[in-house]
DNA sequence: TCGGGTTGTCTACGGTCGTAGACTTGGTGG
DNA sequence: CCACCAAGTCTACGACCGTAGACAACCCGA
């Protein structure tokens, strides 16, 4: 992340924006500073209310980027019959992996405050429940694409800003194998 | 919160720990400041450290009067024959009462610096996912003590938190109806 | 080749944070 | 009654925060 660079507006201001969504990511939007930021990115703290304006409207651009991005909530992920372990996979390969989908969903967890919950609360229904819902055959569909994200929510909660050595230090294979018939008996059609 | 108290050195403790504890479910570890803490104890930001040494030490105090309190996870409720049932239904009744057993939830969410969680961590591991792990038969035991513990938390923040409408306005029955399983699958003897 | 605008840095300001030591005030036992 | 120790306050330090304006380096087109 620290390779020299020439010159470039457009590749600065990305590497600002990636450098920000790690640290948001990682430790919440207060637990990062602009400083801290930018020496991710390579250059220094005015960097970001050059290209940004602000640390809010950074944060705000970080949020847009991840909103964008395509998601492994398809229809036709979902309806795969193995979804529950590609999910699983994905799901316990986050720390591993250097991209990591599921940003926003920890972005949110550790920025979270008292009138955070209401825009989280709209953009997971919009985001990644709704889909969820349309694409689960059977009863209870909205409850049970719910519980679904709780579990993720609870797992990357527990792991990752807890850091419950049980999971932080616990053979990826031993946590899928626990993983996937929960998420096989909450997908598969109900009743 | 602000009458006039006479000098008393364990009421002023109490009320610092009462303060810090609204204070830190309401905006985390770093969002609220001593000075803060003590002006909702009717004391000066000094008490803080004359009492408790320090900010991080003051949070360890809270933490701790939390997992004093009754919770799901007792150890009579754990080693009931038909425990997957019970924390089912007393998660589902005590996310439904609102009641302020959430609190400590609430700090260990909205608390993302390194020194809060690091914290939480020891308090989990040493009142709750020991207690689990010691009550579960079979191989995977710290796994799916932690996994359990992932899926009441990642359940109140979905419910509790965020207030996704499919949990919040769901027939607590089907909540039950779908929980239960879950946990049974984790809790029953593996392999 | 050589300005000129873009790109990035340097220094600094005002504010807030956690914390510390010296000080003042109050309640109480002899 | 009054001295004394506990209870609480005052002032301040050093560090970090987000932000700002002035300044230097670089690249490109003329």
């Amino acid at each position: 992340m620290a390779e020299t660079r020439r010159r470039d507006a457009a590749a600065t201001k990305a590497a600002i924006l990636a450098s920000a969504r790690r640290g948001f990511a990682r430790s919440g939007y207060d637990g990062v500073g602009v400083r801290e930021i930018a020496e991710g990115a390579g250059v220094t703290a005015m960097m970001v209310n050059r290209y940004f304006g602000s640390k809010e409207q950074l944060l705000g651009e970080v949020i847009a980027q991840i909103m964008a991005e395509p998601t492994i909530l398809t229809r036709e992920n979902i309806e795969a019959p193995d979804f529950a372990a590609r999910i699983a996979t994905l799901l316990v390969d986050i720390t591993a992996a250097g991209d990591t989908p599921l940003d926003g969903f920890l972005i949110m967890l550790r920025s979270s405050s008292e009138e955070a919950a209401a825009i989280a609360r709209g953009q997971i229904e919009a985001h990644y429940h709704r889909r969820l819902t349309n694409s689960l055959a059977g009863d209870l569909a909205p409850q049970r694409a719910a519980i679904v994200l709780a579990v993720v929510a609870g797992f990357q909660l527990m792991r990752q800003v807890i850091g419950l050595s049980a999971l932080a230090d616990a053979d990826p294979d031993d946590l899928r194998t626990l993983l996937e018939p929960l998420f096989r008996q909450l997908l598969d059609r109900h009743r």
